[in-house]
This record gives structure tokens, sequence and C-alpha cells, in this order.
DNA sequence: AGATATTAGTTTGATTTGTAACTAACAACC
DNA sequence: GGTTGTTAGTTACAAATCAAACTAATATCT
């Protein structure tokens, strides 16, 4: 093809699965091998115990996450006897979801894990740089 | 938990995640629709359009995918008569990949989307926030 | 030459995901 | 009070992915 001004690694949509790709393969050590736990589940724990409480809807609302993989995941996550659900009396078809005492210490565990991985990252860049890669991030998401 | 510092939606494989799938989706219908082709047929084919004709290891390396996602990909692509694969001489187990004039004309077809699509994205920011979110990708892909 | 080790690529079976149809609870309307 | 519509969440089946074992060609070492 006749232009070289267009490069793979440049094109959005590849770079930013590139970097997802790499940055979770990283993160998935703490939360898979330590936890058997998978990534759709890792973000339902990580809702509740960063947010507080909710329905499943609301968690597939705020993650942009199918209501099948997030009703997967609370079944595992219950499984594992990190959450508990209980119907809400004006509409029985809610369901509040919460953590358990257990769910609660490894949110807790992971969430340190996060935050030291988080700023391993960082460390690769100047506030500036990533303050913009932040915003960017936010506004694509949003698109 | 105690802390407030740590918003889920800053921390960088959650965002850039996030941002992945949202650009994901939106080019997906350009090569999923029209070719009934899969994202690592996609990259695989895009790689030979760009880069020229290779074996299908090197793609792996170029790409970081696994030999058995690419193997599926080239079969697949191959099937769809947009590549042809030729055993080299001096070492039989190399196979060199190489795009047919039907594949050649599907790149140029997708390569000129995947051009007017990252312009569209890129028209949402700076040239200078562009700069630093490509720099950005780049560093992360490669840790 | 013959045994052992590597490398390119494929195949297989288990896990995970996606799509669409489904159930159950509620709401609205007549 | 029954029909119709909507919403929360589940289930079932197909498609895609992953890990590990496998085949075949070559390289190495004796």
């Amino acid at each position: 093809m006749d232009d070289d001004d267009f490069d793979l690694s440049r094109f959005l949509p590849y770079a930013l699965n590139q970097a997802a790709e790499a940055t979770s393969a990283g993160f998935q050590k703490h939360y898979r091998l330590k936890y058997g736990m998978l990534r759709t589940e890792w973000r339902v724990l990580f809702h509740l115990g960063r947010y507080g409480s909710m329905t499943a809807t609301r968690i597939c609302e705020r993650a942009s996450l199918h209501k099948t993989k997030v009703s997967r995941a609370v079944h595992a996550l219950e499984h594992k006897r990190f959450l508990t659900r209980e119907a809400m009396a004006q509409d029985r078809r809610h369901e509040t979801l919460s953590l358990t005492r257990q769910g609660q210490g490894v949110y807790a565990d992971l969430y340190q894990s996060a935050k030291a991985y988080d700023a391993d990252l960082g460390a690769h860049f100047t506030a500036q740089e990533r303050a913009v890669l932040n915003k960017c991030l936010e506004k694509i998401a949003g698109l």
C-alpha cells in the first residue's frame, strides 16, 4: 500500500488493546492466582467494596458489563462466599448484593495490590502525562 | 474501606480496558459486519497488508499474540481466500504468509476505515494530548 | 549415522464469553 | 381481574479462548 503515515501501533483501538492487555496481565496475578477470580469477578468485587452494596443491574451500568457476565460473576463470588444477596422487600426482582466479612477482607487485600500496582505503573510517567492519560481514557470510555 | 483517593475509573488496567472496549466495539463493525472477520483475523490481515509478507511466528512476536490464536486466524483468512501460505525452501517448517489480490483489496478498504475512524477519535483531543497518549500507550505496551 | 533438543505450527479438551430465549415480579391499562 | 408490557436476573447453546499436548522439520552433539 502506498502511504506510510499510518502505523498500527498508533491506531487507537489497537494501541489501547495492547496497553490494556499488558497491564491486565500484570494485575491478573493478584486476583487469579491468589483467589481464583476472573476479571469480571474482580470488577464486581471491587465495585461492591469500593462503592458499597448495590444491585446487579447497577453494577452493569457502572461497569458497562453485560448482565449475563455480571450474573455469572455474582454466582461465582457467592459460591466463594465473598458476597450475599438479599431480595428487596418492595420489589422482589431486585437483589441487593453485599460483601461478606470475608469478601471485604479480600477486597481490602486486592485494593492494596491495586494501589501498589498502579503506583508502579504511574512511576513511568510524569504527573502531567498521567493527568493527560487519565483524561483521555475517561473521554474515550464515554464515547 | 477508609480512603477515598482511589477511583476505579483511574486504575490503569481498568481504565485502559474500558477505553479499549469502547474503541474496539466501534471499529468492529467495519471488519465484522462487512467481512465476517474476528479481531485476531483483522490484526493478522493488517500486519501483512501494512508490513508485507511474513511468517506466522513473526506476527506472533510483532502483535504479542499467542501462536494458537494466529494459527486459527491464518486458517480463517486462508479459507476466506484473503491469504496464501508457502513453505520456505531452506526450512520447510516456516511458511510465508502473503495476502492474495482479494486480501489486499480488503486490507485497502479496512485501512481507509481505520484511518477515518482514528481521525474521528483523534478529533476529541489536541495534538499535544494525542502525542502524550500515544507515548504513554507505547510505553505501557512495552512493559 | 543415531539420539536428543528446538522450533514452527496444529490439534484437542476445558474454560470463558456472547447471543438470545427464558422465568418471575411488577406495572399499567382497559 | 385479566391482558399486555417492562424490568431483573437466569439459563442454554453456540462461538471463542486458553493451556497443554502433539506433529513434523531441523539442528546439535557424540
